[in-house]
DNA sequence: GGTAGGATGGGCT
DNA sequence: GCCCATCCTACCC
C-alpha cells in the first residue's frame, strides 16, 4: 500500500458487520475495499450462500472438514479449491455456529497495480485483473493458506472507502451452479466494467 | 462477436 | 467414481 492509497480508505469493516444474513452482507460489501498487501480493489460483484436448504452452499450438507470454518464465527475468511487449478475467496457471515458465506466474484484494481499484472501476466487490461472469483484470487496473491484467516485484523482486511458513495446495485442469478439456480443472491455495482462477464 | 472443450485435483458418496 | 461457486485457448462466424 502506498501512503496515497491509504488516505483514500476508511476503517477496517468489524465483526458486527458480518454477523448478519448472508445476502445482506453480499450486498453491502459492495464498495468496500478488500486489502492485501501492496494490493487493493474495490468490490463490485458477490454471491451469497446461504447454508441450510441452499443446496448450491458447501456448507448445505453439513459440517466437513473443509466446510468448518463456514461455520465457525463470522469474519474470517473461507478459500477452497475449484476445479483442481483456481482458489475461491468467501468471508464468512451470520453468527457463530450458523452456517453462511459471501463470495467475492469481482474487483476493480485501485492499488499495486503492477503487483496484480505480474501475478496476472496474461490479463490485457485493468478490467481483466480481477473479473471472476479465479482471477480475484490470483492477481491478490490469496491462497488456501489464507483459510480461516481474520479478516478483521492482520494482513488481509476489508475497508470502507474513505468516502462512502451510494451505488446502485444489480441483483441476479449466481454463476457456475446447479442447484438453485434461479435465486437471486449475485449482487453486482450496476454498469461497472470491472464484473465477471 | 461467439462458444466448445480441456486442464487438473480435492471432496464426498 | 463423479462432481465441481473456473479460466483460457482454439476455432468459428
Amino acid at each position: 500500500m502506498t501512503g496515497t492509497t491509504t488516505m483514500l480508505l476508511g476503517p477496517i469493516l468489524n465483526r458486527a458487520f458480518y454477523q448478519r444474513d448472508s445476502a445482506a452482507v453480499a450486498r453491502c460489501l459492495l464498495g468496500k475495499v478488500l486489502v492485501h498487501g501492496e494490493t487493493a480493489g474495490i468490490i463490485v460483484e458477490t454471491e451469497a450462500y446461504p447454508g441450510g436448504g441452499d443446496l448450491a452452499s458447501h456448507s448445505a450438507r453439513g459440517l466437513t472438514p473443509r466446510t468448518r470454518v463456514v461455520f465457525g464465527p463470522p469474519g474470517h475468511a473461507y478459500v477452497y479449491l475449484i476445479y483442481g487449478m483456481y482458489e475461491c475467496l468467501n468471508l464468512v457471515a451470520e453468527p457463530d455456529g450458523t452456517p453462511g458465506c459471501v463470495l467475492l466474484r469481482a474487483l476493480e484494481p485501485v492499488a499495486g497495480l503492477e503487483r496484480m499484472r505480474q501475478r496476472r501476466p496474461r490479463a490485457r487490461r485493468p478490467e481483466d485483473l480481477a473479473s471472476g472469483p479465479g482471477r480475484l484470487t490470483l492477481a491478490m496473491g490469496i491462497t488456501r493458506t489464507h483459510n480461516g484467516a481474520d479478516v478483521t485484523r492482520g494482513p488481509l482486511v476489508v475497508r470502507a472507502p474513505a468516502e462512502e458513495r451510494p451505488v446502485e446495485i444489480a441483483v441476479a442469478r449466481r454463476i457456475g451452479i446447479r442447484h438453485c439456480a434461479d435465486l437471486p443472491l449475485r449482487f453486482l455495482i450496476a454498469g461497472s466494467p470491472f464484473v465477471s462477464r
